[in-house]
DNA sequence: TCGACGATTCGTCTACCATCGAAGTATGAA
DNA sequence: TTCATACTTCGATGGTAGACGAATCGTCGA
């Protein structure tokens, strides 16, 4: 299990089961203990739990450990079909590849910050609802909705957080309405255009 | 066990197993496991077993996990005589805290080189014969003596290798004469000189 | 409000691992 | 040669860690 984490994504209980080939119950009972000795961190969304490695020093004796026997770690193959992987969306926000990066760019330039301590919930920071008025989001009008905010989102298939929340709706209709992506009517999956690709990257330094 | 070593040292199978607080038998278990997996090495001399870490490969696991534990490794406390740690003979040639200071240095001169692959035979460099040559020992009448040129001969003090053998025999002969060094005869400690702090600084770079 | 699903908790059981004593091997000293 | 010491191997035993199924808790969607 831990070394199926080292690569920095988050797992549900279930997936490292079936990673370490035992019953959901005897998984639960050893990330019980994993979290007690402060190996990994857990953190709940919806009904869906997930874990990860509690930080680089347990990232660090797992690499030492495996240099000890021998190296040959088990590359990590998703099993998300690969046309959702990329960008899809997740309720009603960007979510796969491209809501990752999306997030990682928005916590970069400054305009999200955290608000909460366990980084679950966001906010935008002066600048950051100054450039989202540019682009045409109503920010007040955003907060007043009766649904949280902004919060990291994890997401099933990339294993790391995106925006989600009434701000992360708000990004995919002003995306949708620039065209910068394309809603594929029957998955969930979103097509980013070519103007959208060369948008995304003069408004957010986003490389796809 | 392995914590204990972790300083680099040698240690024996009984000190294993007292510092583990288990019996010979258990300790001995261990061992040989620990050196099937390539995580120690074992090194006989004498009726004596001498087990350290593998390689630095060990030790950097080691101090990683030891991070995770929180730290507070137990320090060695030697049980050997003070009076005799410092410097004094084994057998015929010198041991202790000199002893290992020596070897090492002769070893970083380039004097001495591994003659075996486990490193416990060692030889003269055509360098080391200059010197000692030098210092007035006649090499080709020591490498003619019915035993052992010189090895790794690991000190039950330091549990660190110094040079023993005819060499070594006839290093110690040298220190002796040249008054770098005094027998106690009554224990087999050794006293340096002041003389002899200043020359084996100059002659070898030794700090005492 | 109800069922579906993910995840955890509890209780039980089995297999296995660590431990030890006794016997055996090797080395060094008398 | 004989004894003492250091260490290992062998075989038996007990404790315990780890596994699972059943029941329970929480969340989501109908």
């Amino acid at each position: 299990m831990l070394y199926c984490l080292l690569d920095g994504r988050a797992r549900t209980s279930t997936e490292l089961a079936i990673v370490a080939e035992v019953s959901p119950s005897t998984a639960s009972a050893h990330l019980l203990r994993l979290k007690t000795l402060r190996l990994v961190k857990a953190f709940a969304q919806g009904k869906h739990r997930y874990y990860s490695l509690e930080g680089p020093n347990v990232a660090a004796a797992l690499e030492s450990l495996s240099v000890l026997a021998g190296g040959s770690r088990v590359a990590f193959v998703p099993n998300t079909p690969v046309g959702l992987r990329a960008a899809r969306t997740c309720y009603d926000h960007i979510a796969g590849a491209l809501g990752v990066s999306f997030h990682d760019r928005l916590t970069a330039l400054g305009w999200l910050s955290d608000a909460s301590a366990n980084g679950q919930a966001y906010d935008l920071t002066p600048r950051g609802t100054k450039a989202c008025a540019t682009l045409g989001i109503d920010v007040g009008a955003t907060r007043a909705l009766r649904r949280r905010f902004a919060f990291a989102c994890v997401d099933w298939s990339e294993r790391r957080p995106h925006v989600g929340g009434a701000l992360g709706a708000a990004l995919l209709k002003i995306a949708l309405k620039r065209k910068w992506v394309i809603q594929d009517l029957a998955s969930r999956a979103l097509s980013i255009t070519r103007a959208g690709r060369r948008e995304m990257h003069n408004q957010f330094g986003l490389q796809i």
